[in-house]
DNA sequence: TTGTATGCGTTATCAT
DNA sequence: ATGATAACGCATACAA
């Protein structure tokens, strides 16, 4: 079934038909009338490749996620996928591996498939702007920025301060007497990831009370529980005397809770935690985890916003910084 | 950039580049090693749209997922992504709204992007043959099956046995000593939904213990803790003497967890606790809560083999189940 | 208001 | 071993 075939039984030309079905130009209502019901009898649905081949540009958005099983980000995936439809496009997924190039694999979606924008979720913050450059399209980087070198109008970005937001939560701890900090973040010794980032404001923090910094307070672990819980194991037998533990995200986060409790020690009475995302699990773990509470679903919708005002015509960049928050829910507790 | 252009700048006929493209036909060594050269150069990506649509049929796999934001579906789809691109396919990640018709958004997107393949997870029970029939590619339910009005050889299916799951839960707490056992889950009373099926095989665990089957222990609600936390909250006003609660997914078990421990209750003490799924979130709850534990990787894994298995010419239709595990974590008790 | 014809970037068939 | 050319299904400029 293609559009000829519905030209010839309705009895009319091809032309009249894809008139018909883009509401393009001018078709008499007795014509759109039969043509719609030879559409509907046959259950005809338009080739896209052809006519995405044929307008040199798709209205295609491609969303490239990187770390889809951070809960996290499931919200966040769910909210641009309804703004984007909600705009009539359709919507690519595409989940990026940890350590692939996400911005190469975006140009080469682009000119395989024509898109005409893309959303970046996750990933890290040490893109060159050579990179960006190769993007024809417009673009949206979300939860993630990049650092200053790239020159800040070749693109756009929704983000939270990750440094400031890490500096909070240590800064949290630190106020409540804690001096001996954990914290567990993936590759947070690789620059220009968001371990990273949020590594420099936690180090931030403990420099400006004169905590000295100590890396055998630090772990590598994956956004999971079961890292979190492997990691705090570890750091827990390395360090005696640690009093906190902030994690970089709330998975991460609930892995250490559960190895505290399970250690038979309390929480917030032995062990105080923050995590880090404001993911629902951790609300409803006990006790309660405290957390920096991003506003993910908000963050979904103005990324959406912003790609298709750029794809309007919007030539400005913006970069949109939303507050984190901190959120107290008793997992950390005054100590001395 | 086109293949046109590439031709004229490497010097020979478009179908040599195709051919050098495509691994197709002889091409001698010399030109296809000048050709490559030139596409590396100019990073020359092909137009997936024109080759899609000369091909009349592309190599692309569609992923359609009824409840992205449920955890348990995460690794899946990632395994899913995994197994699809080592196959050397891209795979299309589609989220379908509850309440749509997952089926006709498959038969509208076979049309419109000539994929080869779809794999449905999650939805219902409730597609007609005439549906199915639609269908004009290889497919494969996971994590479902259909009833029996349909004729089996015209579909296939990786799932585990909702109702044999949920009636060896059910059953697990009776033998604890358990009579008031309530029972959580999505749209438990729209028949052919997974809640429907877990809810008959609590009920036919039930009549088979001679306890009379109370709708008042019954109640909906969404795949998340938070509305776990909401619906065992009206279950334990409505119901004092409830012992057990079973909820048929985790996220709605840590809801309901947080329900009983919130209330100054103890797990298992004054509730017993049993989940459904397997996540992780749920082991490193604390107390840690049992479960109906579903292989999901695994059958993520051979929908996948299945679905290549059709497409390769396998004419015979297979229904996959998997055993489902009851993992006991220590959250449900004996009582009296 | 409607139909005809051209080309979008490929692949594949045919000559060469 | 290689190049010209005809489709694939559609949108659109243009003719009627």
């Amino acid at each position: 079934m293609n559009i000829k075939d519905i030209a010839k039984i309705s009895g009319v030309g091809i032309s009249t038909v894809s008139r018909v079905l883009n509401n393009s130009g001018v078709v008499s209502d007795a014509t759109r009338a039969r043509v719609m019901s030879v559409v509907k009898q046959y259950n005809y649905v338009p080739n896209s490749n052809a006519r995405n081949l044929k307008m040199t540009q798709s209205n295609t958005i491609a969303l490239m996620v990187k770390g889809i099983s951070n809960p996290f980000f499931a919200n966040m995936i769910k909210e641009v996928e309804r703004q984007v439809h909600l705009r009539g496009c359709p919507l690519l997924i595409q989940h990026i591996e940890d350590g692939v190039d996400e911005i190469g694999a975006a140009v080469q979606l682009v000119k395989e498939k024509n898109l005409c924008g893309v959303i970046f979720m996750g990933g890290t913050y040490d893109h060159s702007e050579e990179e960006f450059k190769q993007l024809t399209v417009p673009f949206v980087l979300t939860t993630i920025t990049t650092i200053k070198e790239v020159d800040p109008s070749v693109f756009s970005s929704v983000s939270i301060d990750d440094v400031h937001s890490a500096y909070k939560a240590t800064n949290y701890l630190i106020s409540l007497g804690h001096r001996s900090i954990c914290f567990l973040a993936r590759f947070p010794l690789v620059e220009n990831t968001i371990g990273n980032r949020r590594l420099l404001g936690y180090k931030k923090a403990l420099e400006e009370h004169g905590i000295p910094y100590d890396p055998a307070f630090v772990e590598d672990c994956e956004y999971a529980p079961s890292f979190g819980f492997a990691a705090a194991k570890r750091l827990m037998n390395k360090n005696k005397g640690a009093t906190a533990m902030f994690a970089a995200s709330d998975a991460i986060a609930i892995g250490v809770a559960k190895a505290v409790l399970s250690s038979g020690l309390s929480i917030p009475g032995d062990m105080s935690i923050v995590g880090f995302d404001g993911i629902e699990m951790a609300e409803y773990y006990h006790p309660s985890l405290d957390t920096i509470s991003q506003p993910g679903v908000e963050m979904a919708h103005v990324s959406v916003e912003t790609l298709f005002d750029l794809i309007a015509g919007e030539t400005a960049n913006k970069h949109i910084v939303f507050e984190s928050l901190l959120v107290k829910r008793g997992s950390s507790r005054k100590i001395n």
